[in-house]
DNA sequence: TCCAAATTAGTTGTGCACGACTTAATCGGG
DNA sequence: CCCGATTAAGTCGTGCACAACTAATTTGGA
């Protein structure tokens, strides 16, 4: 596109700065932290701000959809579920209908949450710095890879 | 870019789909998992693998150097260092000239496991599934995210 | 010279993340 | 109507990831 890099990949190298997945991998991690002292504010980690940002979408989702949602393993799921409930955030029933499963739900200071984490993607979209452009573009790339990633 | 997608971004919006953040956890997990079953053959999680890369790259190197590289902290390195240890992928000794830098050196099995991981870019590339351009530009697009929202 | 501040690794505690497994409930073909 | 297969949630063990802390060493003024 523009300049080429000081070091041009190639294909197969084993170059640390060459590999997109270090770049995925670093920026992630450098995210979670931008959001820490925002999220530690409201009690949650990250992993638990994803769950309960579901929850505020769609109220009532079993720890089934939860999953696939956010893909992530019912063993990772549970005992996080368990930490929100115990914080006092969401309910936990077992679906009378089904008893395999269980319907997690928002209580209502869950639900009160809402509205001191309106403030949190504004701060953050600002902490990245991209133009709206980039932010599309970004995500569009992303969901491209996880999907290639992902099937087979 | 293209065509609006279903549901339009809005500043500030708590909807999971609309969060850059989420789709960076999310692919950074799927190529992990991708680079699982690559790396289970040389014995390697794919943070040891980050490691390796490095120390192929350049041989011995401070903990705290490999800190920096790898934007880990030492209660993450130490612990890892020492399961590379023993399994016998590198040696750890304190550097004579300052007893408080431990030198991390590849041993003779580790050096000889570059050989065999030389494949393992290429199979994730492939499964990546972007074209050269699309892979630079999304490089491009996550140093520079990580490096905003690094600097505070 | 000396000692307070800084630097380097490492330890501890908490919370993901996932594979392998377990338990309980439901489903479905014979 | 059964009983084997499937599905849902959860447990357990291992390995990150990081904050807060500790211990050992080095550094750099006063």
């Amino acid at each position: 596109m523009s300049a080429p890099a000081a070091e041009p990949a190639e294909e197969g190298s084993l170059l640390l700065g060459d590999q997109l997945c270090f770049a995925l991998y670093a920026a992630s991690r450098a995210l979670t932290a931008r959001y820490r002292p925002l999220l530690d504010e409201l009690g949650l980690t990250y992993p638990q701000y994803l769950v309960m940002l579901v929850l505020w979408e769609q109220d009532s989702i079993s720890v089934r959809d939860l999953g696939q949602a956010l893909q992530l393993e019912s063993s990772t799921l549970s005992p996080l579920l368990k930490r929100l409930e115990s914080s006092g955030l969401l309910r936990r029933e077992r679906r009378p209908e089904d008893e395999r499963s269980v319907a997690i739900r928002l209580s209502d200071a869950g639900a009160r949450l809402r509205d001191r984490a309106r403030t949190v993607p504004l701060a953050i979209g600002d902490a990245m710095g991209l133009t709206p452009e980039q932010v599309t573009e970004a995500g569009r790339l992303l969901r491209l890879l996880t999907a290639n990633v992902s099937d087979s």
